[in-house]
Formats: C-alpha cells, structure tokens, sequence
DNA sequence: TTTCTCACA
DNA sequence: TGTGAGAA
C-alpha cells in the first residue's frame, strides 16, 4: 500500500510517516515510480511507534529498543545487548516518576472538583454530575 | 498522489 | 516532535 492508505490506517499522516522514516524507526520499500510501498506489517508497527511515543519515549530510544518489543508474546533476551538494557531500565525509571507526577495532579483535580460540587450541591440542593468515565 | 528540501515552533 | 510551503 501507498504512504496515504498507511497514514488513513494508522490514524496519522503522511507527512509524519515520513517523519518516522527519516528518524529511521520505519524502513519502506519503493516502487517503480519512486513511491514508498508498505506491506500489510507495517500497520501494526506504526501503532506500536505511536504508542511508544505517546508514553513518552524519544524516537531515538524507540529505534534502540523496536526490535526487542516487536514480537508479539515472545521476548528474545538475546538480542538485548547490554547498552538496551540500561536504555530500558532508564526508561522504565523515567516513566515510572511520570505515572507518579501524573497521580498527584489527577489527585489534586479530583479534589478540587469535589469541592466545587460539595458547595455547589449546598447551594442549589443537587447536583448532577456524570461519572467520571475512565 | 506522491516525492523532496528548507525553515520553523 | 512535528508542521507548512513550494516545486517537481
């Protein structure tokens, strides 16, 4: 398939495809005009970058670790050389701080929105406040 | 439609 | 980490 069925597929957008590629996290075969030509593989790949993006992590930490995570189920320890691995166990770290960073402020919203709604149910007498939906 | 490069936030 | 413009 061509950059623009990936881009639709994956829900981002050429431009960023060649984004990544330029990064080298994505390699792409061409065809004969000079397009990029992706097989089928390559929608689950860029759903694996996305999401390693968005928990944070640097395209070149992503291009470092892809091949250890890309197997589905199986982890092959052998291709971990030990520079990944204290790669990983940085990153591991780092994320770890963020989720804690991340519960705090969650916390401090939570409790500021249930004093808005406390006053507010005291004011009017109810209050009609959905769940919060996670 | 896609390619590339340059510049910019 | 990404986007926009311009030209082929």
């Amino acid at each position: 398939m061509r950059i623009g069925q990936l881009a639709q597929r994956t829900g981002t957008s050429p431009r960023l495809l060649r984004y990544y590629e330029e990064q080298g996290l994505l390699v792409a075969e061409r065809s004969g005009n000079g397009y990029r030509d992706y097989d089928e593989r390559y929608v689950e790949r860029v759903r694996q970058i996305r999401g390693l993006l968005e928990s944070g992590l640097p395209t070149r930490v992503i291009k470092q670790i892809l091949p250890c995570i890309s197997q589905p189920g199986a982890i092959y320890v052998s291709d971990a050389t030990p520079e990944t691995i204290a790669t990983l166990e940085q990153e591991r770290d780092r994320m770890t701080e963020r989720i804690q960073f991340l519960v705090r402020n969650r916390n401090a919203i939570a409790a500021y929105l249930d004093a808005v709604r406390s006053t507010r149910s005291e004011d009017i007498g109810s209050d009609s406040v959905g769940a919060a939906a996670e």
